[in-house]
RNA sequence: GCGAGCGUAGCUCAGCGGCAGAGCACCGCCUUCACACGGCGGGGGUCACAGGUUCAAUCCCUGUCGCUCGCACCA
């Protein structure tokens, strides 16, 4: 016989009970939650999708493997596990795949440091890597990596991010070298990996090439030294102008050292004030060398002098120069950051000693005609803020141009759009003028260069594995040499949308998830990794790797300046987590998500919306409590099917809560398709404090107090509201909603769907709950005009309290006349409530006729919806000034509205050409305010009247 | 120089054609039986500036000023 649930032997299994604590505590339940979750693989995606359902998937943009969480991090992941929390409550299969990056430079200067102050070198320096050796240095790598791999995970866990850590992956770990060197090889086979001289920029101090991306210009105070060049013929005498005087160019440079190597002048064909120079020499000043002036529309005759000098092995631009003019290049900037020997009397000089000496050189013989200020700009390595200079060096590139092709038409074409769209532009601008990418470093930490090197032949012999033959003349592997070069970081970080499924290996994983659905990242890593992903994937999935950019803003610290790791100026988002909690931090982040300005993070918002936890903490609280007072069964068929049944029958606030609940739902949803994190945060914000908590719990209290029916509709209400309500919110703030929700007494008692194959045990977590959907039988706009009515008689007798400073202890009477029997109708159906929250003795309908005087002893109110006009007796509870003058205020107030009206209706143009409906409301708006306006001055009168005593009575 | 974005309440930010909104801060009243991480009321803004389009502009267009970020740099 089979029993159903046979196959949970153990049962549904959730968190253990925790006591209900009089306020929202999250450091009590975020960290066993995050436990729960992990342990019963609630973040796990399936290798294939069930049938019917979706993929949607996303690849963390991998943290520095040894690095720590920032509020970059803390914003991106936020933002990730919002969506991908969303889209596993809507049904997908929906896989976010953590790991970490190597971090090539960075990591490797980590431990370079560490070791360095372990102790001396046997040169009696401190301790470098090039004491310990390259095997030893990795060595020592590894075991940092290992010692602190776990830290920045460990803080994304602390944020509650659904990551499925089975799938951990990591850029140097076995599955990625092999796709790492996979590519290498493929892309030099097809020849777009070649090794050549080339001018780079090199970091003397990290003592490595860089990529262009890795050299950040930086605005500079500089010098303008202008150099006298003497000119000469080709046999070397001195060339004489109009004047008899001997011709001279006199050249502005901001780095008069570089002139060691200069292999030509240049000034513009058509300058004709240089027209007799074409042809000749010039002769190199300190060196005497004998370069020739060469023209070139390149020169900008209006900069400096109009004459340019060419430096080949030292300045991009002369570079190309100089290929275009078939010039020598004389390097004479070493990689120890010295002078070569190229550079004759200054050779070994530091390059900031040669400069002072070259300066003292030309000063001295006359050379320097003179010095101004001037303001550059510096190239700048990244890492370590040193100034980097162009070389030429012999380094290994990526033939991009073929690459970026297709790359760019996926943009073009859509199937890769960018949000916000504006940034396609930077996109385009970057990838239409992309240069040969250098992938070659000088260090040791990072992939090494699978390319090897015959002692026999000098052929490379590029391979997956370590070759056991030369590939050109079968040399035997002794007399090969692998290159000793790593890989640049983004290398590998290129490939992650599909190294990281299994690629090169055919996997279910990646064909499920392949593309991935959404990349989210910050824009100042388009080109360094965007782009190359985009080109990467397309290459070698002949696929986009995502469908979707979506781009946040960047966190700035309090000055408003970029958060970066080598200026130090990091703000540890764990202190704002351990002050107040994860889901607060995260709410705050998705609140201030909005796209295109920079986020300042302010403690005070991390706070509000701490209170705001606190808040949805204690309306579930006010939920259990009720309960308690007074238990009432659960529904039939579940809590919605109760209340579609019942709809009918249900009181106004209840019908109102559950309209206002569609609306809520659908701005979530939307703001969440839109990637308008901002927009959903404030939707949830709104209905939870400002309708359910404020109008609808106060509302509740009437019925909740009583027995029966009433009752009994309004708890089952209640716990709907609530328990959709934590659904909604749950991927903004996993852990308190997941809390709550597993003390309500109602919900579905564990998922049906995706956890309980294979005989494992069910879990209840709200993780796997459905996310809230709108329901249009709900909507109910008669009721959500009887709750405003409600509300603007309410506000209308608490304004009069505030206004006049009356106790909230003292109670009064409050007289009304009702302008319809509708009105009276209206009132006298919600006296309680008005009662309730007003906290007035009672409402009364207001006596009229003959007997009655209008004396000036009452306060008026006049309303327009519902058409009512409240009367408070002013004996013993207000003064009559004090109300004279709240009138007044009134009275300015409905005028200055009625004018603006007034204002409209009286041009000809507004009536013909605005919308007629537009018309109608205004004339409407006019004749409540000329009303009410008629009410205010009559009591204000009155009042006064009053008020001046016995003569005006 | 080219491109993008931003200038809205003291602060941080929403809104983006029909009488200016939130949070925090501020002032007054209230320890009322979910919450003082709370409730109620209040003050506070020529929506950077100047033109234009429109019946109507904080919102659209043009220009100016200020700030930020990319890209290119002129040596």
């Amino acid at each position: 016989m089979v029993i159903f649930g046979a196959m949970c032997a153990k049962g549904p299994i959730a968190p253990a009970p925790r006591e209900f604590t009089k306020n929202y505590e999250p450091s009590l339940f975020e960290a066993p939650l995050y436990r729960f979750w992990e342990e019963h693989g609630c973040f796990e995606a399936s290798d294939e999708n069930e049938p019917g359902q979706a993929a949607f998937s996303i690849v963390i943009p991998p943290p520095n493997v040894t690095g720590v969480l920032h509020m970059g991090h803390a914003l991106t992941n936020t933002i990730q596990d919002i969506l991908i929390r969303w889209h596993r409550m809507k049904g997908d299969n929906t896989l976010w795949l953590p790991g970490t990056d190597h971090a090539g430079i960075a990591t490797q200067a980590q431990v370079e440091k560490a070791i360095m102050k372990e102790g001396k070198g046997p040169s009696g320096k401190p301790l470098t890597r090039h004491d310990l050796g390259r095997e030893a240095f990795l060595k020592r790598t590894w075991k940092w990596k290992e010692d602190h791999k776990d830290q920045i995970t460990n803080q994304l866990k602390r944020l509650g991010s659904s990551l499925d850590w089975k799938r951990e992956r990591f850029t140097m770990d076995e599955g990625l070298s092999a796709a790492v060197r996979e590519v290498f090889v493929k892309l030099y086979d097809e020849g777009l990996i070649y090794r050549g001289e080339r001018i780079i920029n090199w970091c003397p101090r990290c003592q490595t090439a860089l990529s262009d991306l890795e050299v950040v210009p930086t605005d500079r105070k500089g010098n303008f030294w202008h150099l006298v060049y003497r000119i000469v013929d080709e046999k070397g005498d001195p060339v004489l102008g109009t004047d008899g005087q001997r011709r001279e160019l006199v050249i502005a440079t901001t780095r008069p050292e570089t002139l060691l190597g200069d292999t030509a002048v240049a000034v513009h064909p058509e300058d004709e004030r240089y027209a007799d120079l074409h042809g000749k020499y010039a002769i190199l000043p300190l060196l005497g060398r004998k370069i020739p002036v060469i023209t070139d529309a390149y020169v900008d005759r209006e900069f400096g002098s109009g004459a340019l000098k060419v430096t080949p092995a030292h300045d991009f631009n002369d570079y190309e120069l100089g290929r275009k003019h078939q010039l020598p290049t004389i390097s004479v900037m070493g990689k120890d950051g010295r002078i070569t020997p190229a550079g004759g009397p200054y050779s070994g000089l530091k390059f900031s000693e040669a400069r002072e000496r070259v300066v003292q050189d030309l000063r001295e013989a006359g050379l320097l005609v003179k010095i101004e200020d001037h303001q550059h700009k510096v190239g700048l390595c990244q890492r370590c803020e040193h100034v980097a200079e162009p070389i030429i060096s012999k380094q290994w590139f990526v033939k991009i141009e073929p690459l970026a092709r297709p790359a760019i038409e996926a943009v073009e074409k859509g199937r890769i759009v960018f949000s916000p769209k504006s940034w396609e532009k930077t996109y385009f601008e970057w990838m239409y003028n992309i240069r040969d990418w250098c992938i070659s470093r000088q260090l040791w930490w990072g992939h090494q260069i699978p390319a090897w090197y015959c002692g026999r032949c000098q052929e490379t012999t590029v391979a997956r594995q370590s070759p056991d033959q030369c590939a050109h003349c079968h040399a035997p592997a002794s007399e090969l040499k692998q290159d000793e070069d790593v890989l640049d970081t983004w290398f590998s970080s290129a490939l992650w949308p599909f190294s990281t499924l299994g690629w090169p290996e055919k996997t279910k994983a990646l064909s499920t998830f392949y593309p991935t659905s959404i990349l989210e990242t910050g824009f100042d890593i388009i080109f360094f990794w965007v782009a190359r992903m985009i080109m990467m994937g397309l290459h070698f999935m002949d696929d986009v790797p995502f469908h979707k950019v979506y781009l946040h803003a960047m966190v700035r610290d309090e000055k408003g300046e970029k958060m970066s790791k080598s200026k130090g100026n990091v703000i540890d988002p764990l202190v704002l987590v351990e002050r107040h909690g994860a889901d607060p931090l995260r709410f705050t982040l998705a609140a201030m998500a909005g796209q295109g300005r920079d986020i300042k993070l302010s403690e005070d918002r991390v706070e509000g919306y701490r209170a705001f936890c606190n808040k949805i903490w204690n309306a579930t609280k006010f939920f259990h409590l009720q309960l308690e007072a007074g238990t009432v069964a659960e529904p039939v068929g579940g809590a919605e099917h109760w209340l579609f049944e019942h709809r009918a029958e249900l009181l106004a606030p209840n019908r109102w809560i559950l309209s206002r609940l569609q609306v809520a739902i659908q701005r979530v949803d939307k703001g969440l398709a839109d990637f308008e994190l901002n927009d959903a945060a404030q939707a949830l914000y709104d209905f939870s404090w400002h309708e359910l908590c404020d109008w609808y719990i106060e509302l509740s209290k009437l019925p909740l107090k009583e027995a029966g029916p009433a009752r009994q509709q309004t708890l089952i209400t209640l716990h709907y509201t609530l328990e959709t309500l934590l659904r909604l919110l749950h991927p903004f703030m996993p852990f308190l909603t997941e809390e709550l929700w597993q003390t309500l007494p109602w919900k579905k008692p564990a998922n049906t769907r995706a956890r309980d194959r294979d005989g494992k045990p069910q879990i209840v977590t709200l993780m796997f709950q459905e996310f809230p959907k709108v329901q249009t039988n709900l909507h109910d706009s008669e009721a959500e005009r009887t709750i405003d009515a409600i509300r603007a008689v309410v506000e209308a007798i608490r304004n009069f309290r505030g206004e006049n400073n009356i106790s909230p202890k003292v109670s009064f009477v409050v007289r009304y006349t009702p302008a319809s029997p509708a009105a009276d109708a209206f009132i006298r159906m919600f006296a309680n409530e008005i009662n309730a929250l007003t906290r007035i003795s009672s409402l009364d309908r207001r006596s009229t006729g003959a007997s009655v005087a209008d004396d000036g002893s009452e306060a008026v109110i006049p309303l327009t919806n519902p058409p009512v006009e409240l009367r408070v007796s002013l004996e013993g509870l207000v003064d009559h000034e004090e109300e004279r003058k709240r009138l007044q205020k009134e009275i300015e107030k409905v005028r200055s509205d009625l004018e603006h009206v007034q204002g409209k209706l009286s041009q000809e143009k507004f009536l013909s050409r605005a919308p007629a409906e537009l018309v109608a409301s205004e004339r409407q708006k006019e004749a409540a305010l000329k009303s009410k306006l008629q009410e205010l001055t009559a009591a204000a009168e009155r009042i006064t009247t009053r008020s001046t005593g016995p003569k005006g009575a």
